[in-house]
DNA sequence: TCCAGCAACTTGAACGATCTAATGATGCCG
DNA sequence: CGGCATCATTAGATCGTTCAAGTTGCTGGA
């Protein structure tokens, strides 16, 4: 099969190569009659526009970019890793492909930025991980490059179109289901402030607590994400508490092992439902990551066709429940 | 900064369009003095070549597609997204970008071939999950589609370059390991006949075993992978066997569960060290992916510059040593 | 009858690179 | 000193699409 291009569609129907292109790219001003000719010929010969040539002529290349991390935390990674999966998803039905690159750090993914932009024409991007003074906004903003972010721009004003997940109601959620389970005595173990997503996962705790009345001072703790040093967290804080809610599986599992350990008994609740969390059978609150992907979408085609202001859409997670108990985590 | 093209380098360096092509192209028919000049202008204006007018003319687009799963079992699913982080990392020295796309199954993966090679101009395929009688690997050859696949060709001949993990040799090494550590009873617990990976996986326990002439009749299972069918599966097995090698950590996972339960003692070995196994502290065999990624983009050059003959790799996987007992894994 | 106005379609140029063929400069030999 | 091969470089065509500027044919109002 020689390739098919938009002449040989033409020759076919009998039109001008002018007039293909009007069929696809904007229908309402061929006739009827033509446009159906012109679709049959289409169809029949399998014409499929190349896209490096409408690229060149447009400067649009239906390509968008995302970063894919190496994955650092094995448990954790995988929320990113869902999200790109729904990304992919959503992005075909759009006419959209999705592009990868890494990058090691900020500095080096705006590198990237240039160099993706001037070599690839790429027309848009989806940034994860977004954080307190993140550049790569202020920088793609400058540079005129569309974007959506999954997150927040935490601390900066809503410029720009993104996609989050409540956090705060996250954990205010797992801390009610705790509260009505009968635990009064509920800590929070969660990363060192700074974090956007971390101090909003806190403040969902902290609130929920406020609400009821029932004091948090001094039941929650602050360390960096992993087992050993969420275990190593728990230890001194079990005394006092008899039940956790976590900024994440990783933390809820090193205080799950802690917890078996003393010999205490203590409910625990992580986040971000990773697969770790299914396997030992672990409740945790679980973000909509295939349909924040899905909105990263439409609100880029938003973007794209330069029609109406930035828009924000804040998604509520979900708990699932399963054991909160150390016993029944460890099933 | 208006837009940079191989004309503005070309006047800037004194020389014609075609000579600035053949620095970056041919740089062997530039002499060196020309060569420099042209180099300098090309940075000092940052110059960088546009893909889409490259592709249009040459007909390649530095673009390799690799399809990504729905995230199935959340537990083996990483596998192939550490495959994807190592190819993204490994194809960009090379000059390569990655394209993801979707596909429900073989035959709607073909149509998206296609629709790809059409509209996009790609340059090759990395295929992953290769099985019996897999239609793609066929498909591409005949149309003569540059490809590499991750996983051997299962029951074809070897007409194309792969890579593959020796899965024979990981499940060996975890049997031997388990013969050291004085284990006599060796159970399997894998999945049904007919897939190729499946079958390695138990034929490396069954060698080992063999050459100690130690017996495994009536002592391995194969059930659909999963934590539940796992688990079922090693309740009726469990009088018989002292120690357990799996063919993925969600069997192994289900393997600790029932063991747990029924009180008997049973090492556990499982597969694929994802992050649920470093997460519960399993014992796991562990897959080079990083390099298998990196391999599959050097066969990808290869084919790519066509330059001779299909290879194959065969990687040797790991043991990563954790616990192997339930009380460890669980700990 | 004439021409403005419109709808439907066509024609030539352009995007930015690479390919092919042609050109000018240089050296070597008889 | 002329002829010829060799090397370095240039000019023009080309890839497949879309944009901008026509062209054609028809309708209707003055």
């Amino acid at each position: 099969m020689s390739k098919v291009t938009i002449a040989t569609v033409a020759e076919r129907a009998g039109v001008s190569r002018q007039t293909v292109s009007n069929v696809l790219n904007t229908p309402e001003v061929v006739r009827e009659e033509t446009r159906e000719r012109v679709l049959e010929a289409i169809s029949a010969l399998g014409y499929r526009a190349n896209q490096a040539a409408r690229q060149m002529r447009t400067g649009r290349s239906r390509l968008i970019a995302v970063r894919i991390e190496p994955s650092r935390d094995g448990i954790n990674g995988s929320v990113l890793d869902r999200f790109l999966h729904g990304l992919t998803d959503a992005a075909a039905p759009a006419g959209y492909r999705v592009m990868l690159y890494t990058a090691t750090d900020d500095t080096d993914e705006i590198a990237t930025y240039e160099s993706l932009l001037t070599s690839y024409d790429l027309d848009a991007f989806v940034l994860t991980s977004t954080h307190h003074g993140d550049v790569r906004t202020s920088w793609l903003a400058e540079h005129e490059v569309p974007f959506v972010t999954f997150g927040r721009p935490w601390g900066a004003p809503d410029t720009h179109s993104w996609v989050d997940v409540d956090n705060a109601a996250g954990t205010a959620a797992a801390t009610r289901h705790l509260l009505d389970a009968g635990h009064r005595r509920i800590g929070f173990l969660g990363w060192p402030a700074g974090s956007g997503v971390g101090d909003a996962r806190r403040a969902g705790w902290a609130t929920t607590l406020a609400d009821s009345s029932l004091p948090g001072t001094g039941l929650d703790r602050a360390v960096a994400d992993g087992i050993e040093s969420g275990a190593a967290a728990v230890a001194d804080l079990l005394p006092s508490v008899d039940a956790l809610v976590c900024a994440s599986d990783s933390l809820a599992l090193g205080a799950l092992r802690a917890i078996r350990e003393s010999g205490h008994t203590c409910a625990v609740i992580g986040f971000d439902d990773t697969p770790v969390a299914q396997a030992v059978g672990l409740t945790s609150v679980s973000q909509p990551l295939t349909e924040a992907a899905a909105r990263c979408i439409d609100l880029l085609a938003d973007v794209l066709d330069h029609s109406g202001t930035p828009r924000q859409l804040l998604l509520a997670p979900s708990l699932v429940l399963r054991q909160t108990t150390p016993q029944g985590a460890t099933t």
